[in-house]
DNA sequence: AAAAGTTACGAAAACGGTTTCGTGTTAACA
DNA sequence: TGTTAACACGAAACCGTTTTCGTAACTTTT
């Protein structure tokens, strides 16, 4: 076992100060040729790699970025985490990810202790039971420190920062013409309840496309499920009550759910009743029929917030403008729609 | 804006000396109760929290631990992550996920980053490049450096460290297994390149169950994907060229798609082929029909590896000997099996 | 040959903590 | 009253870098 070697231990050996070492190895024009290539030969022998953390407090910059999501098994954060990564990494950033387990408490503990030198910036997207509490009292402590911070999808008019979200209102909007173009007119919605944000304005999106088409919103048209969880019950409920021809899902799950149901009863997809979920994941590809999805373009939204990010952190200059990036959503279509 | 405070800020105000803030705010028995008391609440006042940058290069330990793996969107890994999460969470250490993206240039670039002081140690699932380029001298290097590795699924006897893995082969033969005794006996395996071991455990297991039960082994029944992307016509060719009653497919995409093409075909599942797929995932969970598979268990397997790591990092014995923890899968029945 | 300018390097402070050790003050003891 | 012990605190070293500034030894200028 070999350990670490320092620049003191470079400057002991070759009889020089460290101030002359760490000089050498970064090329420096105060050192002579000669003495820099000894130190450089001996320090690429002994494989030298300067110390993250000792560079860090002494530059005060980490170059590290933390991301702080609600859940890590769920293919659009991770689509996400990829983008941001993929930017992060091409500027020579580390990234940290901190799960909050969509839970308020994680989120805070997880801010604290990365906020605590850890890390250059932050990208996050809000826990569920943050929207519902409503409190960001300590994402407020974290950008009055100074530090870098941008949202994204899950995102707060309380806090003053840059923003990267789809327009999710849009999205729904999309989806709901497609159904009424192809004639269907029973256009059901399957959402949770509105603590989410995204899940308010997809719904916006719903009731502003039913009004632009004249069709006439009928509430019990929409199934508000209390969380991400799928209650057969309700679903069983809501498919058996009333005539359904086209359904808007939030999410993919919703969607697979309630298409099984609906095939399990004997109809047709597309031809009965079509579907869209939001969210293009891993299930709305491989489900029996494909479903058309709206794509949230995640890997986008991650470059584009660690774009913002990193922006941020470079120019110290805090300007106190804030930037919002509106992402548009696309349909991707499959055979679960005509 | 409100920068941090630190001990140097709460001295000067308190007119006391740094090192009687910092034992006062660890409630050292050497301060006087009054004395504590002033600091203390001051320090709350102004939201002191100590810079973790500072601390870890002054103990030398980070309580940071480093995941590496190879894909991120990816449920089993994703599981595996929220394992070790839960566990380091609970013991106070942090976790720094990076993603090599399959590649083995990334790996080594990450694997370099963190080692430099970033962690107390690694744990880490090897890229598929670096299985075929058998190439490990990074992670040798990390480890002579006395830094812990625990290494998990992807693995390597080149490597000596602490691991834990499933019983892939066992795995396979457990699926083998439940397709002979349903009375199948033209049983399929579609898997990648022997060059990640687990496809080749998974081989091995598939190949053992046949001979427990005297089935002739019958190399056109395996097909070998050179990637994990799916190529379409090779599997046309593989269904249309003979006769298949079961599949045990490595990984779930193979599964699915599989799944849909024989069903496009008219086959019944399971009455006229049945389908089992590795990693227990949302796809198996949601196709239809829903798939039989073997889980993988990552999350367990995570809070172990965070365990085993945890373990080695604080018991600064170097103790040469390692530990291999074998995980037994388990298979879910669905509706893909009879 | 004295003054000025280069060259090549080292000393030391700084980043923000932790910790060992020393010491002035007071209280307890003989 | 002199000695000792306990108490409460501060000085300083240290973790591994970076960076400013000072300076000895030469070289160039006039």
């Amino acid at each position: 076992m070999k350990p670490k070697i320092t620049l003191k231990d470079i400057a002991r050996e070759l009889e020089v100060s460290i101030s002359t070492v760490s000089k050498a190895l970064k090329n420096s024009e105060e050192i002579s040729m000669d003495t820099k290539d000894r130190i450089q030969a001996f320090a690429k022998l002994y494989n030298y790699k300067p110390n993250n953390i000792a560079v860090s407090l002494k530059n005060r910059r980490t170059k590290n970025i933390g991301v702080i999501i609600p859940d890590i098994v769920h293919h659009f954060f991770t689509t996400v985490i990829r983008g941001i990564e993929k930017y992060a990494n091409a500027k020579g950033y580390n990234v940290l990810v901190c799960v909050s387990n969509e839970s308020f408490d994680r989120e805070v503990i997880n801010m604290e202790l990365l906020a605590n030198g850890s890390i250059d910036g932050f990208i996050m997207s809000l826990s569920s039971e943050t929207q519902q509490k409503n409190d960001y009292n300590h994402i407020k402590e974290v950008t009055e420190q100074g530090i870098p911070l941008v949202m994204f999808d899950r995102v707060t008019p309380h806090i003053h920062c840059d923003k990267v979200v789809i327009d999710d209102e849009q999205g729904a909007f999309l989806a709901v013409k497609k159904f009424i173009e192809s004639g269907k007119t029973k256009i059901a919605l399957i959402t949770t309840d509105n603590y989410l944000s995204v899940s308010k304005d997809r719904t916006k999106g719903y009731i502003k496309a039913l009004e632009a088409h004249q069709i006439p919103l009928n509430e019990s048209l929409i199934l508000r499920l209390p969380s991400m969880d799928v209650e057969e019950k309700a679903f069983e409920d809501f498919f058996s009550d009333q005539e359904v021809d086209a359904v808007l899902c939030v999410n993919e799950i919703f969607a697979i759910h309630a298409m099984r149901l609906v095939q399990l009863q004997g109809k047709k997809i597309p031809q009965d009743i079509s579907f869209i979920g939001f969210t293009d994941g891993l299930l709305s590809k491989y489900a029996m029929p494909s479903l058309t999805a709206i794509a949230q373009h995640g890997e986008l939204m991650g470059e584009e917030a660690a774009k913002l990010l990193i922006e941020k952190v470079e120019t110290q200059e805090d300007e106190m403008t804030s930037h919002t990036t509106i992402l548009q959503p696309t349909l991707i279509e499959r055979e679960s729609t005509l």
